[in-house]
DNA sequence: AATGTATGCAACCGCGACGAA
DNA sequence: ATTCGTCGCGGTTGCATACAT
């Protein structure tokens, strides 16, 4: 039972973006905005498949791309967040206005890693490289737990009971704004209709929309800015959280 | 100047999640 | 409940450039 491919892979361009193809591929979304992205390089007159055109778009094409060096702020920020949330590119994009998770993941591979392997720190654990040590951002690694996405949550519910070295664990943390109010770039209108009843429920009625940082203990924090998000993104964020915690 | 090596970045691939039928 | 199509993510690859010898 294979899967279908993405595409037809014998018709379509692969590797280095051309001009031309670059000039199409804007021209189309500026007038026609993102839409579906298997048939955007039909309609747009590119010998490309969807997937190639929406990386093109996000990684490289978008306006409100940064480029540029990463500052020294920005750096730091990719550290916490890489602590706490793990290889979770996007997520961690989500908090870098103008980059991409492609970028921040090249980044921490060629640059971040090393610096921190230079200050001594392991920068899958964030902690000491020699020595079993709490690590510097000990918020429970994503990617060393069987169940990333509930680990987050468990590690809100259980330790705030617990107790243990929570709190000197979030010390780290506490300067960063946790309201993973996610400002994932540009969804598609398929999946991020505004008429969806998202939106209100994550402000107003929902006894579920709670922030992510009111789920790791930070709600009285001034991290915790979830009452001021209106993004339904947020919502759909903590609803797979709280569905990975049943 | 020529060659080898290291580095950085753009792009591809495979898979899981999700929604619609 | 299941299948199918699509999207998005994370890991990996490969090319171009910089640097060293």
């Amino acid at each position: 039972m294979g899967r279908s491919p993405c595409c037809e892979k014998a018709h379509t361009n692969k590797g280095a973006w051309t001009k031309e193809e670059d000039l199409k591929l804007i021209s189309y979304i500026k007038a026609h905005g993102e839409g579906c992205w298997r048939s955007l390089p039909k309609a747009a007159g590119l010998l490309r498949c969807g997937k190639s055109c929406r990386l093109r778009w996000i990684n490289y094409l978008r306006p409100d791309l940064k480029r540029g060096n990463f500052t020294e702020e920005e750096d730091e920020l990719i550290i916490k967040l890489h602590g706490l949330l793990g290889n979770k590119w996007s997520l961690i994009a989500g908090r870098l206005p103008g980059r991409t998770d492609n970028e921040i993941k090249n980044y921490w591979n060629t640059h971040i890693k090393r610096k921190l392997l230079s200050r001594g720190i392991d920068p899958q654990t964030h902690g000491p490289i020699n020595g079993g040590a709490t690590a510097a951002f000990a918020a429970p690694h994503p990617s060393e737990t069987a169940a990333p996405k509930a680990s987050a949550t468990d590690s809100c519910d259980e330790t705030n009971s617990s107790g243990g070295s929570q709190d000197d664990d979030r010390d780290g943390y506490l300067d960063l704004n946790l309201a993973l109010s996610i400002s994932l770039p540009h969804r598609s209108p398929k999946r991020s209709q505004p008429s969806e009843p998202l939106t209100s429920a994550a402000t107003s009625s929902s006894p579920q929309a709670i922030c992510l940082c009111c789920h790791l203990g930070f709600q009285s924090s001034e991290a915790c800015s979830c009452h001021t998000t209106q993004n339904p993104h947020v919502l759909r964020v903590i609803r797979r959280l709280e569905e990975a915690q049943h």
